[in-house]
DNA sequence: GTGGTAAACGAACGGGGTTCGTTTACCGGC
DNA sequence: GCCGGTAAACGAACCCCGTTCGTTTACCAC
């Protein structure tokens, strides 16, 4: 299945290529989480995954927590910013909420590794920050609450991201008496989905960016009214 | 420290009088997650703290998840739903939001756990579910939708207790001058807090909160309109 | 009394991350 | 052209963790 032809041991003793870097790990492990999940990717299976030995790992990651943060790089990566450059402060707003959740939706299991883990101040992150706190401050908002209004607005998107990996059946009350109101919602909520094919998390997310970005905006029309 | 006064060991055997509960465990675990974090309240450590061995926690808990899910339960029983029964819906959900977060924000780092660990269909959560849509649906908001406006409103509210449990000055950018706009904001936001005396989570939740209920009443007046 | 159940102990098992010493290849300077 | 330092692989441990299993002892119902 790998890429290895050759299922021989390899000797102790430097190689004469080098076989491991830390790119290379960090796409193995993201791969394997993928595969198997989180509980699939630990230190010895991506050592397994790359013919190699557990140890020879750190020879280029320091940690398994540096190796997340490392992985968590590479989602963040893939999230677009150029939106901000070109689009109105909203609408750059909604497309970006759409890019951050879809780029951890295509890995659900690393929602739980950055949920947990802090952020590494070199990561990827800050470029993104910058970016995002540029467009809202040249759109009009006071620079003292930019950063409010993304870990806001990244508040959201997060939870949204972390229901988006949970069990979709995570909340089926099933055949319970004891929860009538409850038990009616979800049937009702199923039966629409099914008519119109969508998924609750999606229906979720759509009516919370809807609100988020209507409420943003009314934030915003507030500020003007009392900068006038 | 502990309320145990004899530090000797117990003979094997059953002893005269229960030593454990799965009350006792549970609490004890959380009053361990607070004081040490997340990897100060393993199985040995919980026994430890209970002057027990190990083992004897499995005579009253079937493992470590379902230990999780016991503390899950501890800290969701305090989030008050009264005001569901009282207030208009709107400001039931503002109240939820608040007691919400307050309940694990007196106890971090259990956000973490609840994030990653899915629900069990018993816990007190289904029936925190069934108050919330029974209100809404009362108030008039179509069925099938009551439950995706709970999913959105908890996305935002687990994202911002999330926000609260890490570290405050994750997002430090310190000196590095590769990300102006942000450094800036950063700087503006830490100015102002300091001048009002919140905390960055706070203002970025207050933000947050407002611009979604904004966003959930203006859906709700649509509704409205176009049942008209 | 006697047998069953339950709650504690105590010793292991398997698997995880990590460290340390060893072996070997490359590379730069005398 | 040797020679020493650095770096990348191996291999064997170490420690910690959750968990299981058998044993010992107390209580309770018949």
């Amino acid at each position: 299945m790998t890429a290895e032809g050759a299922p021989k041991r390899r000797r102790a003793g430097r190689p004469k290529q080098n076989v491991l870097s830390p790119r290379l790990i960090h796409e193995t492990a993201l791969r394997l989480i993928d595969r198997h999940g989180v509980e699939g990717a630990g230190m010895r299976a991506i050592a397994a995954e790359l013919g190699v030995r557990p140890s020879s790992l750190y020879n280029h990651v320091a940690g398994q927590s540096e190796l997340i943060a490392g992985v968590r790089d590479l989602v963040s990566e893939r999230i677009p910013t150029a939106p901000f450059a070109e689009l109105p402060w909203d609408e750059a707003l909604e497309h970006w909420a759409l890019g951050y959740r879809l780029a951890f939706a295509s890995h659900p299991p690393t929602i739980a590794l950055l949920a947990v883990q802090p952020l590494t101040p070199e990561s990827a992150t800050s470029f993104m920050y910058d970016t995002v706190a540029a467009a809202l401050v040249r759109a009009g908002w006071p620079e003292e609450r930019a950063l409010s209004v993304i870990v806001a607005f990244e508040c959201f998107i997060l939870g949204a991201a972390l229901d988006l990996a949970a069990d979709p059946t995570m909340l089926d009350p099933g055949r319970r008496s004891d929860v009538p109101a409850f038990s009616a919602a979800y049937r009702a909520r199923g039966d629409a989905l099914a008519a119109s094919g969508g998924s609750p998390a999606d229906d979720a997310f759509a009516i919370g960016l809807r609100a988020m970005l209507h409420g943003l905006r009314a934030e915003y029309a507030r500020l003007g009214a009392s900068a006038a």
